[in-house]
DNA sequence: CCCCGTATAGGACATATGGCCCTTGTCTTT
DNA sequence: AAAGACAAGGGCCATATGTCCTATACGGGG
């Protein structure tokens, strides 16, 4: 019988024993590398040709989500697994395309993340009920512009629609433009429910 | 050599694999019981008698704070290590304050954890730098008052002081005194401030 | 009994915010 | 060459937001 050759991209060290434990568990699945940054993980990739990575997309210094597009470019046929700490709708729709084959949250079970690599292996999407529905709530998917974001980026931190304008050096009444776009692009009716929205879309990220 | 007994309370199942792999691979820890949710972690806590239980804080049904203060008020010398996701202060300070020993972030090291479990079972507490740093600037704790919390929890829904006024029953005259004095005690200057702030203290949470 | 914190609320006011109108200039695509 | 998206900005205006000052009422602690 095949088995299935597992690489693991996660900086999380309690992460890692837990991927570690219940995967080396299952007779199918041999984990044969980890990495704890994206460099790290790309450079194993490229060793050791594993059919499945398994992918966190917060990482140290680059993100999952280059990671994802870096290996797609190299390796067209890489078979990606993420698995994340957020479900925002953001998150899911970036990393599915990118490229990724399956998104699974932390909270899932052996069972889920064994379906997952086997899928995934074979050249299946695998995406849980939850990360689909989040996609589908999502596509009134209105694509903010580069300016609007970096508009929405600064409301996010708090910013003030004057020092917007300074921070971007352009008058307040550009700002105004821009943050009414953007209120109406994400559905919101003002400043703070734009924040609350990108967050809980995962658009922007705390800290 | 005497053993440390530990109760693991936590929902994740792959943070339960995580927490059992890097504990039982160590001879001065015992895991005797593990337990997906609050009450039967209580119930499990009564019958077994650990040394140190390690928690989770966001938990199904009833909350990690819930389980600290019930297990303190009826063993009064309960050990708890706390392990969550969040680092935000406010969590931290109601963790500590309900009688956690420890605090760690699910970031930590498999010594981190070691040594929190240690030195919880000897007494003694274990506070990472982070957490302690936190604490401190957590410090200006200017305490909301409940009328105050009801009204930021408003406030970070995205509702407006007068949907807030339908909501509480109040006038919206008196809904912007709290929003002040809220303002004023969370050094925000608008609602969106005010928002980004309690999130990242961890005052409250999203979704 | 009086003071303080809390919750309630009115009046007045300055400014921030967001919507609606319109214009200009630069690119890219058709 | 025309159409469309994007960025930048002016003018006008209604409303939301937030502050200051004053006042009432309830409750507990000194």
């Amino acid at each position: 019988m095949k088995q299935i050759r597992v690489l693991l991209i996660e900086d999380h060290f309690l992460a890692r024993m837990a991927l570690h434990s219940v995967l080396s568990g299952h007779p199918q699945i041999k984990i044969i590398g980890e990495a704890g940054d994206g460099e790290s993980g790309i450079s194993m990739y490229r060793q050791l040709r594993p059919d499945v990575v398994v992918l966190d997309l917060r990482l140290p210094r680059i993100s999952g989500f280059d990671v994802i597009t870096q290996l797609r470019k190299e390796f067209s046929s890489v078979r990606i697994v993420v698995l994340s700490n957020y479900q925002g709708s953001e998150d899911i729709y970036r990393a599915v395309h990118s490229g990724a084959m399956a998104y699974l949250t932390k909270d899932a079970s052996g069972e889920e993340l064994l379906n997952a690599i086997q899928n995934v292996d074979r050249g299946l999407r695998y995406l849980p009920h939850v990360a689909l529905d989040r996609l589908a709530q999502r596509m009134p998917a209105v694509e903010l512009t580069p300016r609007e974001k970096e508009v929405l980026v600064c409301i996010t931190k708090g910013r003030s629609n004057r020092e917007i304008a300074e921070d971007l050096n352009i008058a307040e009444k550009t700002v105004r433009i821009h943050v009414s776009s953007v209120l109406d692009k994400m559905g919101a009716r003002d400043r703070t429910q734009a924040t609350i929205y990108a967050l809980q879309r995962g658009l922007v990220h705390l800290e």
